[in-house]
DNA sequence: AAAAAAAGAATGAACGTTCACTTTTATTGT
DNA sequence: ACAATAAAAGTGAACGTTCATTCTTTTTTT
């Protein structure tokens, strides 16, 4: 029997107010103190489940993140064509960024600041694999250009990150039609010229 | 005469140290005796420039934007086609991310957490309009897809914020080879496809 | 000499964290 | 089965520190 005795329930709600706090006031402006409150626990409580704040938004960084890429490999299938592959890829961490805003901007927020401890942020990476394998093979068949993977995932990844933020903000509203127009952009700008 | 009796030295020196401090260590982590001590100034100095920390990052943003802006669309000359003019610009962007990094990065961090005033953040987005009309008369022309101006910038532009995060993090090096490379894709990403 | 600018020390508020204590849960002895 | 007891989880108040900002004094400029 597992000797977990401290209540998920506590932990996953501070780890959920983290991530709304940090989100809508940043690092900075959010104490403890309304953390425990939003997550109706002691400030004291928090201490039970993380070392300090530093630790608390660490372990949120790194669980959303896993979150993450399991979402975005779900179903993938290495049998698939490269272009197959990618599509699946693309369009679920697209999904993700959309049902899963809250945490997709967490992410963002963490990756674009040095909020975040490196060896957690490296932590976070690790999970990426499946699409660099992909990469991998798409460039040795032709069909990828042959690029860094930096590269490759700033033009086909990433933009949805700005988009994701901008929605959010309310300027710019992500439908269906955009969502497709987006991933068109995105295989362009990787895909190998004939 | 003007009445500017307050040293601008000293106002860019507060201004630079905030920079420099911010992208190291955040907005949460740069106390004002920091900013002061780096800037050779005394804490209470600042007040006499600034309203509060809040007015300093705000107008801090809204500079180092303007200085951004300028460089991209200096000797930009709206008779190019539009292939070429896109080139001019997205080349002198990513020259300004390359040369004035620290300037880059600090904007980066800005347009990704809720740092900066809504306000200040709106100011500072004013300035794009000349890429906005090239992208325009792109499409009239059918040189461009006939996207929103925030999927275009997410895929053409925004990209580079990327690799320049990733730049200074040592995980990447922009180079000649990797910037043509860079431009091939974005340009991949937005021309219409035949 | 007056006024502006700058400095350093001082202040009060806010914060992360800890402490002393209470409540809840598990274990033991009968 | 059930008190009695021990251990764990949880709490609210308090502590020490840090920080943004202000106050008082000194220096510089006109």
């Amino acid at each position: 029997m597992a000797k977990l005795q401290k209540s998920i329930d506590k932990r996953n709600a501070l780890v959920k107010a983290t991530i709304e706090l940090v989100n809508n006031n940043g690092f900075h402006a959010t104490p403890m103190s309304k953390i425990a409150k939003m997550a109706n626990v002691s400030p004291a409580t928090i201490y039970l489940y993380f070392e300090n704040k530093q630790d608390l938004v660490n372990q949120t960084y790194i669980e959303v993140k896993a979150e993450y890429t399991k979402y975005a490999f779900e179903n993938f299938d290495t049998t698939l064509s490269v272009e197959a592959g990618f599509e699946h890829i693309w369009k679920r961490i697209a999904d993700f960024k959309l049902k899963e805003c809250e945490n997709a901007m967490f992410l963002a927020q963490c990756d674009n600041t040095p909020m975040i401890d490196e060896e957690s942020r490296q932590q976070g990476i690790k999970h990426l694999q499946p699409l660099l394998d992909l990469w991998a093979r798409g460039k040795k068949e032709g069909i990828i250009k042959p690029l860094s993977d930096y590269l490759l995932y700033a033009y086909s990844i990433n933009p949805l990150s700005f988009l994701m933020i901008n929605q959010k903000r309310g300027t710019f509203q992500l439908d269906k039609t955009h969502l497709e127009e987006a991933y068109q952009s995105a295989w362009s700008s990787i895909k190998a010229c004939k």
